[in-house]
RNA sequence: GCGAGGGUGGCCGAGCUUGGACAAAGGCGGCGGACUUAAGAUCCGCUCCCGUAGGGGUCCGUGGGUUCGAAUCCCUCCCCUCGCACCA
């Protein structure tokens, strides 16, 4: 016993050897590996000229390569081996998002810091994505929390600095207590407000913060979306949504009352044609108004302690003294404190028309405020008639009335009209989106490289002293850079005064934000990256990685390489030409997750079975933008494959296989296939369609072992279609089809094979498939139908050429009647009856007629296929030129349906 | 509510862009057979219903429509997933 498990793996696998199934993954993998690595397989050389750029969203480094990343990164790497077999100069790099709150909390919980933490889990993740095979240029590796990364960090906020786009200012954030820190919006979920991280409830508050004015480049982060064609819908449409532009009209209501003149108070609205039907004006609970009302005003106060809600879905709202004049018609509108009225949104007033919104509606009711219908629908003729507003409000565009001189105006006209008419009215883009918050209160992160000075407020550190490092990390429950007491002391760069450093890092997504760019030039001591290389280099032709980042980390990348392309000589404008949102690997349709505790290791996978295995049941389990569910028959099904491959090659090469020199109609049937499987592949991997590409390969492995089976192979045919299998299934498998090379007696790595090549056109050949499919079903319902136990004899006889040729004319003619223009050829005439019921067949169908293969090619297909109904039904197959049949079988052929007679 | 994507045979999943050869590829599962002492692996076939010569019926979420013809195009509704949402 004990000498048995000494070496498990070896033990398992004299196991499975012994019974022909399986193979030696881990040493075929191992050997691989090594080899690759000893030739620098995967270096892409700074010289090259363009090659094409594949990445994947580098990981943050937790410790262990979850599904997710397999998958991300199988994608990534799979693309990156079909196109540098296509001859292209790939650049395919690797890197770590190795800043971030989880190193902090794991230092504290495991008595460590999050330097040594992180680099502990970036090993660990670099072997697996090693014994996973993925084929990175490790010497463009990048670690966003070195020195030699964050320092460009640094520099690009004194370039933002410097270009006035970034600021420091007061701002109410949202920050979470258990992270003790400020949180973007973006990491903020769900109607309760949780944090991304930890789900507690965010607080907010006030501070004085950073920001990046993201909002500066909203219209053209937005315009510019529809140029991203390479990028899914979903997506784009979430970045819109995100961006959130909306134009309309603000102006200005005088607002006064309770012996206060408050002057013009701006509002924003998308529906200024509705004016006429404003009944009331709404102030935000904190709207400066507001807040000055509350000095005097009880009712606003007691509103705004007990009944205001802002999160609830009730509109609420206390009417106040004050009247807001509407500037089109001088009518005073009562003002009311709602808590509906945002602050953030438009400009924290807003008026009120609930005859065509339908929350003001709601508001109205309950309040009882005049609801009065302006806008009608667009009548068919003849007058507009106001719609009945009573109920529910109309919120479509349409023809106003009650308006005034511009009654019988279209909506969209009269917001211009209206626009342009008004004084105190402009136009007016407004956006959701913010800018940028990217000061966070912890100590693992970018430090931002300021200076508070008591006489010069915020100096900048001088390009020439960054970076400016973080000091060892002190365990501490608030910032443990403010517990830095001596790295926090230093001089006012400016007047050398005692001044203090800024104790906030950067928000990681700022590493994120241009990382792609570092990738090109990693070692660069005096520049974030060689410009003229990303000018060259850029943009990253595929990008591949979740959809969880469709809006932050993509839009902040969008942002910055825009403004480096205006500050920096950037000469690309938007980082990633083709993006693709892989979905998720499931288990019985629920997202894996470790607080579920169904989460399937892949450590555990590539032990078991190997990396290729993994590789390919997860490539083959579904197109890549979809989700799919874990299924170990799935896996073992993938590894059974691979062993039978491998048994195959093995064979052939081992001489295991009888060979002939002579070609015949199964070979030309084989040749035929390795075409079609060349070209349909091909196609699939162009559009990062694995499943249906690996598809193929199979296929066409299973080609080969049938035909094995039956026939001695022709040598040169068989060995092509094994090396086209191989090299098709290469970049999905890489280890195992690498050995196969070898064992084929290939030269040099297939990694760096080409391409196989064929001239077969994919219809003519899918033509070619469905005939002989179609046949064979054919055959098989005969024999089941008819009762024929044990034919002897099958022929299957090609439709003569004029039945081709009359369809063909068919097809082209556009006489009312077909038989008519049928009998004006000779060559069909001459069949009398037959030909006058053929065309009147075709007469019926007329529109359904299609093109079909022409029968030499007919012929030819099934010639070739006829092994394989001579296999399936133990029986002698002729396949006969229509010629060469008896008249009564022949005539029962038509293009694409041959006639087939079977002997008992 | 708005927006995006999706609903295909026992399951997974192609096909719908460019309607026709689609009872609908492939895989998995199930069934039968070959091989085997046996199991496993492998191979062959079957796997919606009826049918003694390739036929017929029903079918691709629901209900309509366009068309000679629809899984494929259009509309309605239902359901699922995701994103946004008291956005003025």
């Amino acid at each position: 016993m004990e000498s048995l498990r000494a070496e498990p793996t070896e033990g398992r696998c004299t196991f499975l050897s012994m019974y022909d199934d399986g193979y030696d993954h881990a040493a075929v993998e191992r050997r691989w590996q090594e080899a690759w690595d000893d030739a620098s397989a995967y270096r892409t050389p700074d010289d090259v000229e363009d090659p094409t750029y594949v990445l994947g969203m580098y990981p943050y480094p937790s410790g262990q390569l979850h599904m997710g990343h397999v998958r991300n990164y199988t994608i990534t790497d799979a693309y990156a081996r079909y196109r540098r077999m296509c001859g292209d100069d790939v650049l395919h790099p690797m890197g770590w998002d190795a800043f971030g709150l989880p190193a902090e909390n794991a230092a504290k919980e495991r008595d460590t810091s999050p330097r040594d933490w992180t680099f502990d889990c970036i090993e660990t993740m670099k072997r697996q994505m090693e014994s996973m095979g993925f084929g990175y240029d490790w010497e463009r590796e990048i670690t966003t929390c070195t020195p030699e990364y964050y320092k460009w960090n640094q520099w690009l906020f004194l370039r933002f600095l410097r270009e006035g786009l970034a600021e420091r200012r007061d701002a109410e954030v949202n920050w979470c207590p258990e992270c003790e820190t400020v949180l973007a919006d973006e990491q903020v979920e769900g109607d309760d407000e949780r944090c991304w991280r930890c789900e507690t409830p965010v607080e907010r508050r006030e501070l004085e913060q950073w920001f990046l004015s993201i909002t500066e480049y909203a219209d053209e982060l937005v315009d510019a979306i529809d140029g991203l064609e390479g990028w899914p819908d979903s997506v784009r449409q979430m970045q819109r949504n995100w961006i959130g532009r909306q134009t309309g009209t603000r102006l200005e209501f005088d607002v006064s009352g309770a012996g206060e003149e408050y002057g013009g108070v701006e509002a924003f609205t998308t529906r200024v044609d509705t004016i006429f039907g404003a009944t009331f004006f709404a102030l935000a609970p904190d709207h400066p108004i507001t807040e000055d009302l509350t000095e005097t005003d009880e009712s606003v106060q007691a509103f705004l302690e007990h009944e205001a809600d802002p999160e609830g879905d009730e509109p609420n709202g206390v009417e106040t003294d004050l009247t807001a004049t509407n500037p089109v018609t001088g009518e005073e509108l009562p003002v009311f404190v709602a808590d509906f009225v945002l602050s953030d949104v438009g400009t924290g007033a807003l008026m009120g028309v609930p005859g065509h919104d339908t929350r003001d509606h709601v508001f109205a009711e309950k309040m009882g405020i005049d609801v009065r219908p302006v806008i009608a629908p667009a009548p068919d003729g003849g007058e507009a008639e106001p719609p009945d507003v009573s109920e529910e409000a109309y919120t479509e565009d349409g023809v106003l009335v009650n308006s005034g001189e511009y009654s019988g105006l279209e909506s969209a006209e009269a917001r211009e009209r209206l626009t342009e008419d008004v004084d105190v009215a402009d136009y007016h883009t407004q956006y959701r989106l913010r800018d940028w918050g990217i000061s966070r209160q912890r100590y693992w992160g970018t430090p931002i490289p300021i200076v508070h000075c008591e006489a010069c407020g915020a100096v900048p550190v001088p390009e020439g002293e960054l970076p400016v490092e973080l000091p060892e990390f002190i365990n501490t429950t608030g910032n443990p850079l403010d517990a830095a007491e001596e790295w926090k002391q230093t001089a006012c760069p400016d007047c050398g005064a005692d001044a203090e450093r800024e104790t906030d890092t950067m928000d990681t997504f700022v590493d994120s934000s241009w990382y792609f760019l570092r990738y090109v030039s990693p070692d660069l001591g005096d520049a974030p990256f060689d410009l003229g290389r990303a000018n060259d280099w850029m943009p990253v032709d595929q990008y591949v990685g979740g959809i969880e980042h469709a809006v932050m980390h993509l839009l902040y990348s969008r942002f910055v390489t825009k403004t480096l392309a205006d500050h920096e000589g950037l000469e690309h404008r938007e980082p990633f030409e083709n993006l693709l949102a892989q979905g998720m690997v499931q288990l019985d349709g629920e997202k894996m997750s470790k607080s579920k505790g169904n989460v399937v290791s892949p450590q555990a996978i590539v032990s078991e079975y190997g990396a290729d295995t993994a590789r390919l049941f997860m490539m083959q389990a579904a197109q890549p933008e979809r989700d799919f569910d874990w299924s170990e028959q799935g896996v073992q099904s993938a590894y059974r494959f691979l062993s039978r491959l491998k048994e195959l090659v093995g064979a052939y090469a081992g001489g295991g296989i009888e060979t002939t020199a002579e070609t015949d109609s199964i070979a030309e049937y084989v040749e035929d296939e390795t075409g079609a499987a060349v070209v349909v592949a091909t196609e699939e991997y162009d559009g990062l369609v694995f499943n249906t590409a690996v598809r193929e390969a199979q296929s066409l492995v299973s080609t080969l072992r049938q035909y094995r089976e039956y026939a001695a192979v022709h040598e040169e045919t068989f060995e092509r279609a094994l090396s086209v299998s191989i090299r098709l299934l290469a970049p999905v498998t890489p280890h195992v089809c690498e050995e196969l090379w070898e064992t084929l007696g290939e030269d040099g790595f297939v990694v760096d094979a080409d391409w196989p090549d064929s001239d077969a056109d994919r219809e003519t050949a899918e033509k070619r498939r469905r005939l002989v499919e179609n046949t064979r079903e054919d055959v098989r319902q005969i024999v089941d139908v008819a009762g024929i136990d044990d034919p002897e004899r099958i022929d299957i006889v090609v439709t003569p050429e004029w039945k081709h040729e009359a369809l063909n004319v068919a097809i082209d003619s556009d006489a009312p009647n077909v038989i008519g223009a049928l009998m004006q050829r000779d060559e069909i005439k001459r069949h009398g009856e037959a030909a006058a019921a053929y065309g009147q067949n075709l007469q019926e169908s007329r529109e359904a007629l299609q093109r079909t293969l022409d029968p030499d090619t007919e012929l030819d297909a099934l010639e070739s296929a006829a092994w394989l109904i001579e296999r399936e039904f133990d029986a002698d197959v002729r396949v006969l030129a229509a010629e060469d049949a008896p008249d009564d079988v022949r005539e029962k052929a038509e293009p694409s349906r041959p006639a087939i007679d079977i002997v008992e």
